[in-house]
DNA sequence: ACTTTGACGGGAT
DNA sequence: CATCCCGCCAAAG
């Protein structure tokens, strides 16, 4: 509890959210959480989310919809596998009609 | 306590 | 969209 880290956790929380087939990117997940300007740290605190079965960090990627953080899974390609498998095209670490896959916290959480 | 880093984002070129 | 630069901020060394 105490050593529950909050900044992490809630990444995590968000993270767990995304609903199947569905990508969002850092900066919505930051600024959902009130640090629209540490987008990065959203994706650090992903950087732990290996260790957490119920964070989907696949469906976390940049605001382009490209592939960033591939090379943090297991696999080269891991990451595309599985969004693939969710019905996600991707395309040279990048996902197509990022649009219509993305998710916003903002608007679809609130 | 200081410096570097980093799965970003946005703007400029 | 490619590249470069800057800002922003927490964690790690």
């Amino acid at each position: 509890m105490a050593s529950n880290d909050n900044f992490f956790e809630r990444v995590y929380e968000i993270a767990r959210q995304i609903p199947y087939g569905r990508v969002t990117s850092y900066g919505a997940i930051a600024k959902y959480l009130g640090a629209a300007r540490s987008a990065r740290m959203v994706g650090w605190a992903l950087n732990g989310s290996s260790l957490k079965e119920d964070v989907p960090a696949h469906r976390v990627v940049n605001r382009k919809g490209i592939l960033t953080g591939k090379h943090h899974f297991q696999g080269t390609n891991l990451m595309q596998q599985l969004l693939e498998n969710e019905g996600v095209l991707v395309k040279d670490n990048q996902i197509i009609d990022l649009d219509k896959y993305f998710w916003d916290p903002m608007d679809e959480l609130l």
